[in-house]
DNA sequence: TTGCTCCTCACGTCACGTGAGGTGGC
DNA sequence: TTGCTCCTCACGTCACGTGAGGTGGC
């Protein structure tokens, strides 16, 4: 029998989901579970609620306490500010992920167009060796040898002694 | 002789030149001149200065003042705020300039593309035609009558009566 | 002299955090 | 009963705005 792992467990539970009252919260986020909420009075996080009506705070909440945290204590903004900073954050992040998109949308215009290309030109070929093709009925010395290679000059094949 | 206007005229400044002292920038940014030295000891504002060492604000200026003036008196955010709020809208900015240059770039390269697409198709409908020129000795029947056109469907030309 | 500038110091106000006090259900 | 929850009310602290007070140059 392999011993029994004593270490501390994980466990998983979706981000979202409400699953600490309020004193745990207030813990985690080092704060005074009055605060919490006074934060939730002005609108600034909604946890959720047990059928009883306790406060339940998810992992994104406790993450947005910590946040509001940083940013009350650490940079020694008012509720007001915090209030802004999400707000223009949302804009920030909604504009990286219109980019992000833009990105995409280019890529694949992009590489449709190479595709459109490349397929052009191998029809091209394929046309140009079809016509070539009879051969003893065209006229000799204006066939050209390899296709497109010989546009280039017109002139004779043969290497050009110096 | 025309009638002299009396209409008020406006001024041309450079925005960022340093035009207005302390009490008239104050007026314009519906604050206290005391008020304006203290954002200017915070960091929040830098007017340039007379060789006497007066302050002298910009229209730039000005409107940095109206806006924190905006973001104090009407959302109540405290200073720490409004300078978190000022970085936070150079980046979304940043980021805006990013997506137009990102979005030039990516037409200019479809415009290449489609130029260069159109090049290839030119030149194929020409390589066609020189090898159909010489006309009698390809073999009748053979021979698209308008370049490209032919290829479709390849059968007789008449109009098909119903 | 008047009215501006510069500066520092101090006080009033208000937002925010927190503690107290009283209630109710596991 | 203990320790949590819920709520409201009140107080202490601190940031900010502004006024006072004293200086100096057009």
């Amino acid at each position: 029998m392999a011993t029994r792992r004593r270490t501390t467990q994980r466990i998983e539970v979706s981000s979202g989901r409400g699953v600490f009252m309020i004193s745990v919260a207030a813990e985690l986020a080092d704060m005074h579970p009055q605060t919490l909420r006074m934060y939730e009075a002005r609108g600034l996080i909604e946890p959720k609620r047990s059928p009883k009506g306790t406060r339940l705070y998810s992992q994104e909440d406790v993450e947005r306490l910590r946040r509001i945290q940083e940013m009350t204590a650490e940079l020694g903004m008012n509720l007001a500010g915090v209030e802004r900073v999400f707000e223009l954050e949302l804009e920030l992040e909604r504009s990286q992920r219109r980019m992000e998109a833009l990105e995409r949308r280019a890529e694949k215009i992009r590489a449709e167009m190479e595709a459109e290309l490349e397929r052009v030109r191998r029809q091209f070929r394929a046309e140009i060796v079809r016509y070539v093709a009879p051969g003893p009925l065209v006229r000799a010395g204006k066939v050209p040898r390899f296709g497109l290679r010989a546009r280039r000059g017109d002139a004779g094949d043969g290497p050009t002694a110096g």
